[in-house]
DNA sequence: TACTTTTTAAGAGTTACTCTCATTTCATGG
DNA sequence: CCATGAAATGAGAGTAACTCTTAAAAAGTA
């Protein structure tokens, strides 16, 4: 992959773990955080420095100041170190906090602007890079693909709990994926147009055309495209 | 890998080169044509004897007779052999063929029905094993999510062309990956479900999921479904 | 037949990832 | 405070996909 054009701005370390339980918490557990972390931020580091393929897990491994081994047991593939952030538990407690009664589109417009805020706004440089990576990098955007299909399910039960569908049935299983995949390339266009537009009012668009399909061609047209 | 559960039926050999430019044939070629249907063999056998994971390059390069060198030189990686085979520009074809007045649902309708045909049906046991592995193997699955987005974009061209609009646009390229998403999980359904179902219909009923949304959960519900 | 070009084979090298086993580090109860 | 058990780590060997380079073989051409 192209060296040139890294990303510049650092990472910002501490999202302070939301209200979990807090007490119960060892030395060990804590020793396991911040090797996950200090992983996560080796990674970044030498990905910014060489790049996602020059970037090796023994470099990574020494960066962190652990082991080889010790990274795998951390991170199942080198493109999760980059991707993983568990986001879907909380995509999942903010769906089913919405009232019963809400109509479905609004939900998912409601759910995405939270998800948005929290996930990406919150830690914009390190979305940033991610995006980048997904652009870039074939094995980190394919892993994403991946991640797809388990988020997919997910919105599929979703669904199903809301309107008591059969979180099985090909069209629940359709739409979900229909969603999934609209957002996935709302990211990637927003990483291909250099991050310039608010990616918030990207995902609004792509809503509405889950939701209506294609505008017919209208002023609307050359709002803010360029090309 | 389950090496348990395979398929059996075998693989129709001759799909015998549609009506290309038939004179200029070299030995060359002819060759290259061999080789690269060998190798294509030799992977579905032994992917079918001993599973995806079990079976190596170098198995298939001694089966194939050729070096593992030349199975790399003829596919990128493992998944390709497996997956590739060139469907995007048969579909592009047939996108063009159709009037151009015709309504863009309708389109997609028939030219799906068309792709179906040839791409599915004439091969029902290579079209059964791909999305067998799709489902067992995450590298495979991977690889074809990849493969969404070069046919997505080719969807997009298509779009562009019908209606006018930028096929870089927001709007088209969420809408022709919505398509994508959609069409690549109806494949995921009609393999976890064990072949049972009619391509073909479950196709058409995506179709309709993707352009009138959800149906309102009705009679219509218990059709197909089982589970 | 000689000469050029394409295709292949052979082999060495890299790296992500797996497994195993010994060692270290934390937790706990006496 | 120390002994015992459990968990995390490190070290190392092993596998297999993929890359690159170079020499031989085959096909096309004059």
């Amino acid at each position: 992959m192209p060296d040139n054009d890294r990303m510049t701005a650092a990472h910002s370390p501490a999202t302070p773990t939301p209200p979990t339980d807090r007490p119960p918490l060892g030395l060990r557990e804590r020793k396991k955080i911040k090797t996950r972390e200090a992983i996560r931020t080796a990674t970044y580091a030498l990905v910014r420095e060489q790049g996602y393929d020059a970037t090796t897990i023994e470099q990574i491994a020494d960066r962190a100041e652990v082991s080889p081994s010790t990274v795998f047991r951390y991170f199942p593939t080198k493109e999760d170190i980059v991707l993983t952030d568990e986001y879907d538990p909380v995509l999942m407690e903010e769906l089913r906090s919405r009232p019963a009664d809400e109509p479905w589109p609004d939900t998912i417009r409601y759910v995405m602007r939270e998800a948005i805020r929290t996930g990406v706004e919150e830690d914009l440089e390190v979305a940033k890079l991610r995006t980048h990576l997904m652009v870039q990098v074939p094995a980190v955007r394919s892993r994403m693909m991946e991640s797809m299909s388990v988020t997919g399910r997910m919105v599929c039960t979703a669904i199903a709990e809301r309107t008591g569908r059969d979180p099985e049935s090909l069209e629940v299983r359709v739409y979900a994926m229909a969603l999934i995949g609209g957002l996935m390339e709302t990211s990637l266009y927003w990483a291909e147009n250099g991050h310039r537009d608010d990616f918030a009012s990207l995902v609004d668009r792509t809503l509405e055309v889950l939701q209506h399909g294609l505008p017919t061609k209208s002023p609307t047209e050359s709002r803010t495209e360029n090309h």
